[in-house]
DNA sequence: AAGTGGTCTAGACCACCGT
DNA sequence: CGGTGGTCTAGACCACTTC
């Protein structure tokens, strides 16, 4: 929030969110808003940017800039990195700790981690509840060079909590692969379903800001509660 | 291509694509971009930001601008609407349209087309192959006020290439919902599956660049052969 | 300290939408 | 035509990385 187009975009995601422009879809234009926040042109439109990549307003030249009615309710927004909690801010979400604990990696995970085969990495198989309902199942690396140190209390919790606030690592983005199995006798089990149902699984390869791999992970999700959204530009 | 900003980014992207900056995966700095293609700093930057949101570079602070090495091979970018054949371009995409009539839309569909129950849609259901492969099973609804006019010929080749220089329609942004289920008998047929093994489904909505719906769609993917992906990023 | 990207400003002109 | 967003420029200063 220090920069002054963060503070125009939470202000006007908190207004959009609590519907201010709800009828008329419309909200001010570039000028007024420029007036309104006292800042500059430029500062307002990359504002505007974000709200349009987060997909909250789209924009019409010469005409105005308007506000999207797009549910989000019980999705889960692919391009984001904040957590479930985020997704879901009306349910409860558990975990429960499978496995923990240090090995060498795999040939393939060695390669994803971009990490030497004899180094050492944190493996970590949790599964996740919704509401009580087990809801997912994600197995984690983490490059211990990275991370030198996890246990069951902060991985029980919230992990990228401690790798931002404690460890003070700046996480920059991922790359997501998203595709669909069927699911194995003991996936199945742990999501209550039968083998050979569907799973949605998502891949996921996770940089610091710097470009430096710290996590490789795979998310199994129990396909009955699950809607990934995102949007996409023509342009 | 007609703005600066697009020449710039082409001119980067087609280096990237082909190598030039395989060894030391840096770019030039946003000083030396400006010199080489003589533009201002803001245009560079523009250019910059349309890379790094495809996926294609990331940006240090203080350091540099660093080509990402991320296969798209084989895989559908989920933020694309450029269709399959950009994602797939040294393999062969056959359609055969299956189905294509004019209806009166069910009120799921109306609801989703925020168009009026006794108005008129096209339904259209194809399927679509990969080098000879069942890969895809499409079914799309296409407002009639704005689509008046489609055949089976259209509707075999290339709908958005119609839509776009024939109709002179600009396409302008698409909600995505992805989730996996169980396939029905006669979508498992088509695809050369069974009943009840997994596919990979995605919802769109498509939007003209004015806001208005023109397309309602569902994609059936044969979860053999399907892999989506997309980048998110932490801020 | 030097290099490099990030934020911000002020202003000009263009392109498109609607009346 | 006036209103509104889109592109582009020139320049200042800040923040982070690297040495």
């Amino acid at each position: 929030m220090r920069h002054k187009y963060e503070q125009v975009f939470h202000a006007l995601e908190e207004e959009i969110v609590k519907g201010k422009y709800e009828k008329t879809r419309k909200l001010p234009t570039e000028d007024e808003l420029m007036k309104q926040f006292e800042v500059s042109r430029n500062t307002i439109r990359k504002a505007i940017e974000i709200l349009d990549k987060k997909g909250y307003i789209y924009l019409v030249q010469g005409s105005g800039m308007f506000v999207r009615e797009f549910s989000r309710e019980g999705a889960i927004v692919v391009n984001n990195m904040k957590g479930l909690s985020r997704d879901f801010p009306n349910n409860t979400i558990n975990s429960k700790v499978l496995e923990l604990k240090v090995i060498n990696p795999c040939e393939d995970i060695a390669d994803k981690l971009k990490c030497d085969i004899n180094a050492k990495v944190y493996y970590v198989r949790r599964i996740r509840f919704l509401d009580g309902e087990p809801f997912c199942i994600e197995v984690t690396y983490f490059n211990k060079d990275i991370i030198p140190y996890l246990n069951e209390e902060i991985v029980k919790d919230s992990i990228y909590r401690y790798i931002t606030k404690d460890l003070k690592l700046n996480i920059g983005f991922a790359d997501k692969a998203i595709c669909c199995d069927k699911l194995n006798y003991e996936d199945a089990k742990l999501l209550g379903l039968n083998e050979g149902e569907p799973a949605l699984i998502v891949d996921n390869i996770v940089f610091l800001s710097n470009g430096l791999i710290f996590d490789v992970s795979k998310a199994i999700f129990n396909y009955k509660y699950t809607k990934l959204i995102t949007s996409a530009t023509y342009k």
